[in-house]
RNA sequence: GGCGCGUUCGUCUAGCGGCCAGGACGUGGCCCUCUCAAGGCCAAAACACGGGUUCGAUUCCCGUACGCGCUACCA
C-alpha cells in the first residue's frame, strides 16, 4: 500500500445551467489526476443557491460529462460511502457544523439584514474604504444574539476570522501563498435560509468526503485561507491545493458568454468530436512532457501531473480545437464518419438511401471536414446539376480552345466505360489525353466544371464514378451541342 | 480602492543559470497533384520594462507597467 492508494480528488460544479468548457478542464485535471494516481474521483452537486437553482441542470451536467468521456466512481446517480453527494441532500451536517462553531465561539450570530449590509457597502465605497462587513454583531454578547434568535429574529453565522496574523497555505501550481487576515471579511456561512455558502459547505463536504486533493479554478485563490482558517477551526486537516490558470476570452478576460461559445452541450451540438475536445482542452494550462500532442484519454491519464499545469490563463482559440477536430473525424473509421454525416445530409434534403454510395461520398469528402455539418456544402456537387452558364454551350476559356473537343470527348468515351469505376475512367482521360494532345488543366478542368460547376474538388475519377454514367452524360450534353 | 495571481512567437506552450530560445495551431512558400483538401518539407514570428545577484540571466531577487481574479446571505 503506498500513500497515493489515498488520493481522492472531487469535481464540484454549480446546477446553474449548462457545462462551462473551464468546468469540463477543472473536471478532466481531476479526473486524470484520479487515474494517474489509481485515486478515486468523486462528482458532487453543489446546489446551495436556491436563486440560481436550474431544473434538470443536474442532470444534464453528468450526461455532458459521461458524453465527454468522463466518468466517476462515487457521485450523486451512482452512490458511494459518503454520500449524499448533492448538498442540498446534506443540509443538516452544514447547520451542525456552523452550530458548533457557534458553541466553541469560533462563529458568531449576524442580525444585520441584506439591505442594511448593502447600505454599509455603498457608504464604504464612497468613501474609498475596501468593502468589509463593519463586525458590528460580532461583539454581541451570548445572551443578546441568544435572546434576539429564540424572538424569531433572521441571521446568518459568521465566521469569526482572526483580526491579526497571517495565513500561509502551499498550492501545487503556485507555490506558497501568503495572505494577511487582516483583509478577510467575517465570512458568512450559513445564510438566514438555512442554506450553507460554498466556504462552509465545502469544506465539510470535502472533509466529510475524505478529499486529499482540492484541484479547481484560479478564482478560489483568494478564498483558500478562509478554507485553511475553517479547517483549522474544525481540527481538519487540511487538502492539498491545486488552483488551475483560468481559461480567457480572445480579450483576455475570464472565459464568458458574449464573446463565445462557453457551454459544453454548444459544442457538442455543433458537432465536434468528444476525443477532439478533451485533448484540445488538456492542453489548454496544461503541456505534455514530450512533445506529442495528439494525446487519448488514456494516455493522457498516464502522463498527467500537476507540476506541468502552467501558471498564467490560457486564451481559448477554437482554430486549433478545430484542427484537433479534422484529425480525429478523419482518424475515425469510414463507417463511423457515415454515421455522423448522414443526418445532415438527410437534413439538406439528399438521397442517402444508397449506402455504399453515401459511403462512398462520405470517403471521398472526409480530408475536406473539419464537422460533420460541413458535409452538406461539399457534397451538394454530387446531389444537384450545377447551374448551367448563360449559354448552355459556353465553357470557361481556355489557353488551347480545346475544351468542346475534349467534353465531347468524354462524353462519348463515358459509354465505352466498362466497368464504371475509377481506374477504368481514369485510363478514358488517358486515351483523351493521348488522342487530343491535350493534357493537365486543359483536359481536367473543363470536364470538373461541366460536371460540378467548380474547379475544385475531389480527384475527378473519383467524382465521376461517384456521379454515375448517366448522371455524367446528362450533365455532359449541354455543353456539348452546336 | 484593497488583497492576490500572472507576463516566452498572433494563439497554446517547452525551458527549471551557459540553448542558433524548441514544438503545435494559424500564416507564407515549396513538394505531391487536373484543382481543392489532406499529407510532407521549409520559412517568418517571442523571452513586457528597469534595476540588481552572478563570470554569465528567459531562468534567481526587487521595483515598474500591463493583464486577470477575488473583495456577496453566488459559486
Amino acid at each position: 500500500m503506498t500513500p497515493e492508494t489515498s488520493v481522492r480528488v472531487r469535481f464540484a460544479p454549480s446546477p446553474t445551467g449548462f457545462l462551462h468548457i473551464g468546468g469540463l478542464r477543472t473536471a478532466l485535471y481531476n479526473y486524470l489526476f484520479a487515474r494517474r494516481h489509481h485515486g478515486v474521483f468523486v462528482l458532487r452537486i453543489e446546489d446551495t443557491d436556491r436563486n440560481r437553482f436550474v431544473e434538470g441542470a443536474a442532470e444534464k451536467l453528468l450526461e455532458t460529462l459521461h458524453w465527454a468521456g468522463l466518468s466517476w466512481d462515487e457521485g450523486p446517480d451512482i452512490g458511494g460511502p459518503y454520500g449524499p453527494y448533492v448538498q442540498s441532500e446534506r443540509l443538516a451536517l452544514y447547520r451542525q457544523h456552523a452550530e458548533s462553531l457557534l458553541r466553541e465561539g469560533k462563529a458568531y450570530r449576524c442580525f444585520c439584514s441584506p439591505e442594511e449590509l448593502d447600505r454599509q457597502r455603498r457608504k464604504q465605497a464612497e468613501e474609498k474604504r475596501p468593502p468589509m462587513y463593519d463586525r458590528r454583531c460580532r461583539t454581541l454578547s451570548r445572551e443578546t444574539s441568544d435572546a434576539r434568535a429564540k424572538a424569531g429574529e433572521p441571521f446568518t453565522i459568521r465566521f469569526r476570522v482572526p483580526l491579526t496574523g497571517e495565513t500561509v497555505f502551499h498550492d501545487a501550481v503556485r507555490g506558497e501563498i501568503r495572505i494577511s487576515h487582516a483583509v478577510i471579511d467575517d465570512q458568512v456561512l450559513l445564510k438566514s435560509d438555512g442554506y450553507p455558502t460554498y466556504h462552509l459547505a465545502n469544506v465539510v463536504d470535502d472533509h466529510a468526503m475524505r478529499i486529499s486533493d482540492v484541484i479547481r479554478g484560479e478564482e478560489w485563490l483568494p478564498s483558500t485561507v478562509k478554507h485553511t482558517l475553517l479547517y483549522e477551526a474544525f481540527g481538519w486537516p487540511p487538502p492539498r491545493f491545486a488552483h488551475l490558470p483560468l481559461l480567457l476570452n480572445p480579450d483576455r478576460s475570464k472565459l464568458s458568454k458574449r464573446q463565445g461559445d462557453v457551454a459544453v452541450e454548444e459544442y457538442r451540438a455543433q458537432g465536434f468530436l468528444p476525443e477532439a475536445l478533451i485533448n484540445f482542452v488538456a492542453l489548454l494550462g496544461w503541456s505534455s512532457p514530450d512533445e506529442r500532442e495528439i494525446l487519448s484519454m488514456d494516455e493522457l491519464a498516464a502522463l498527467f501531473s500537476l507540476d506541468r499545469v502552467g501558471k498564467a490563463g490560457a486564451i481559448f482559440d477554437i482554430e486549433k480545437l478545430r484542427w484537433f477536430n479534422g484529425r480525429y473525424f478523419r482518424a475515425l473509421p469510414l463507417e463511423e464518419r457515415v454515421r455522423l454525416c448522414i443526418p445532415h445530409l438527410e437534413r439538406a434534403g439528399y438521397d442517402t438511401r444508397d449506402p455504399i454510395r453515401t459511403a462512398r461520398i462520405v470517403d471521398a469528402l472526409s480530408n475536406h471536414l473539419v464537422l460533420p455539418a460541413d458535409i452538406v456544402e461539399e457534397a451538394a456537387i454530387f446531389f444537384r446539376a450545377p447551374a448551367l452558364p448563360a449559354s448552355a454551350t459556353e465553357v470557361p476559356p481556355f489557353s488551347q480552345g480545346q475544351e468542346k473537343a475534349v467534353l465531347r470527348a468524354f462524353l462519348t468515351g463515358v459509354r465505352t466505360v466498362v466497368p464504371w469505376e475509377r481506374g477504368q475512367i481514369k485510363k478514358l482521360l488517358e486515351r483523351i489525353q493521348g488522342e487530343l494532345g491535350v493534357r493537365g488543366k486543359e483536359l481536367y478542368l473543363p470536364i470538373r466544371i461541366a460536371l460540378t460547376g467548380k474547379s475544385h474538388g475531389p480527384e475527378l475519377p473519383v467524382v465521376a464514378e461517384l456521379l454515375g454514367p448517366e448522371e455524367c452524360s446528362r450533365r455532359l450534353e449541354p455543353f456539348t451541342v452546336g
